[in-house]
DNA sequence: CGTGCAACTGTTAGCGCTAACAATTTCGAG
DNA sequence: CTCGAAATTGTTAGCGCTAACAGTTGCACG
């Protein structure tokens, strides 16, 4: 229409150099631009993102125009001709546990640094949501897709098939990945634990963990501790559930019966810090000295145990890296060499 | 070019009926639900967005053809076309600091739930990298922005000022914002310590912040807690401080100092968490006992304070309702029935 | 039976950018 | 000089959608 064209008409003179008072009311753009320079938009265009193929005095006169006009590229625009968005999304179950904090942060630094965006959104640990938001990213025609968990819907799967991807799974590994996968074995987690405690000498170990779902990742963390048990010819852990809610409650409760059943137990390993804060509560009531008496192992918020007293040795997961390394494998994917998906199995 | 128009030349044909193994390579557009629905594209992008204006029989065509393509629109082609990108950014210093996090988290379900997209950045609490979220953001076309805290770099400041989309500045309070601010007053938070002690018969009040910068958040809270130190009719709150990385050890120096100094204190109040963790463990080593002999009060992290023995008291911030609350002003603003900037005032 | 209006649908023209190709210029080798 | 390849710039045609307007139809009303 004529309001906008109008507006500038008279933009193509000399206009006030730089100055932070020249306040546009309606943001420049790539034409606006080629017009100051004397060039066509294409020039123009090509002089931002691949400099090297325009001439150095082209170049400048451009470079000089965009500071006047105080150009931005509209990167929707540019999506739309590419068909790239450069915008990544990430589902995390939620926001509110810092190990997922950091997965982000890993993955927003390093997209950052490579020109992609990061958008998120959580779950709160349901399929369904994470479902409506695959179909949101996926309008939004992002380059690829970061998940956390390897459970998904067959909605989201089928959604997923249809849109042929980059698709990067996080935290656990499976065997039958959509795209790529980068986590740690909990199983391996299991076996850490049981090292530690092996190396102290413990004899008598336990595990608190939520009622082992079909192969839940409880339930691979207790069969990885099993097994240390049994190489370091320890008896077989003795263990304690909680229901899924996982109540800080439910699990002081399940520790102190599990104590006075077991009188003997001098190594415990909770499958998260919630359940560890409160077996450390527990402890205490029983008059048990940790970690002399009784080690204690959480697993996983590693803020949560900094600030423990006493501090709540846990098995650190490296958040940060896996987002981190999610991103390079998608980068790899993307920008790259084209590889294959990924199958990464980070250690601690 | 005919590459995908060849490519899907004899899609026109009866498709196979919805059903889950007819995998497109390319996602469905517009023009195909249209062809199929024997519409045309503008009855179909209609039928998507204002069903009441489209005949009932219609409506249903069109339905059944998107479901039959698993048609999913293109909101950055819609965002081009309508000048609306329906993405909404919020710079935050750290996800990592669960207040912050649980901001975000409030954002982003009251947008999402209006249709809206968010996209987070994190400035590290860095000015400058604050700005170049902000071109990025810009860039990227955002109908709005949201900003932590109320000081922004000059460069900041002009380039909203050209983009001319609603701001909201959440968390602290300003005189002169750029848009709109939704936060809580520093000052009255001290007051709330203030009267928390006073309730409790404290009569020999210390703070502990990070030295005072020309109007931190700090020295806003030490102002707060004097003004009820004098109302209440007790002496003037001793005060301690450490410089601004406020470091733990730092933190754990400063009180036994300040303890020693000023051995009848009786009440403290510290400007973070992290501060009143270490203040937790300095009354400790003094062997005072917390919160009989001295009351501790923190100021902001929730998750940190539910997890140290003793139980820490700490001002709470209520995070989540200022993510909603600045979320539901940028609505007014953009959907809505346009009003001005707001300044919103939360409580605790 | 025309008229006018509401309800519905279609047509046209972009949004701001870039891929692909075309045109032009430059320049060294022959 | 001449020619062709390399370097530089321009032209054209969309990307997938929607605003704005232009039909078209059906129907109540005088």
């Amino acid at each position: 229409m004529s309001r906008r064209t109008a507006a500038l008409g008279t933009s193509g003179e000399p206009a006030p150099l730089g100055s932070a008072d020249d306040v546009r009311s309606t943001p420049a753009r790539l034409v606006e631009v080629a017009r100051l320079a004397g060039v066509s938009t294409m020039t123009v265009s090509r002089a931002l993102r691949r400099p090297e193929q325009v001439a150095p005095l082209t170049l400048q006169a451009v470079q000089s125009a965009v500071a006047q006009l105080g150009y931005l590229p509209d990167s929707a625009a540019s999506a739309m001709a590419t068909r790239r968005s450069r915008i990544i999304a990430a589902i995390v179950p939620t926001l509110m546990n810092s190990v997922y904090a950091s997965t982000v942060h890993g993955l927003a630094s390093v997209l950052r640094g490579a020109g992609y965006e990061l958008m998120i959104g959580d779950s709160g640990y349901d399929l369904q949501t994470e479902t409506s938001l695959v179909r949101s990213f996926l309008g939004r025609r992002v380059d690829a897709l970061v998940l956390t968990g390897v459970e998904h819907d067959d909605a989201t799967r089928e959604l997923l098939a249809r849109h042929d991807l980059p698709v990067v799974e996080i935290w656990d590994l499976t065997a039958q990945p959509i795209g790529s996968v980068v986590g740690f074995s909990n199983v391996a987690a299991g076996r850490e634990a049981g090292r530690y405690f092996a190396q102290r000498g413990r004899r008598h170990w336990a595990f608190l963990g939520s009622r082992p779902g079909r192969e839940g990742r409880s339930g691979k963390r207790l069969r990885g501790l099993r097994e240390t048990a049994r190489a370091a010819g320890v008896a077989a852990p003795v263990t304690a559930f909680v229901e899924d809610g996982m109540s800080a409650s439910a699990g002081h409760a399940a520790v102190l019966a599990l104590l006075d059943a077991h009188p003997h137990t001098d190594a415990l390993f909770c499958a998260n810090d919630a359940l560890a804060t409160a077996a450390l509560r527990a402890a205490a009531d029983r008059g048990l000295a940790v970690p002399a008496a009784l080690s204690i192992l959480g697993f996983g918020d590693f803020d949560v145990a900094a600030h423990t007293s006493p501090a709540l040795t846990t098995v650190r997961i490296p958040g940060r890296e896996i987002g981190a390394s999610a991103a390079r494998v998608l980068l790899d994917q993307l920008d790259g060499n084209g590889q294959g998906p990924t199958h990464m199995d980070l250690g601690f």
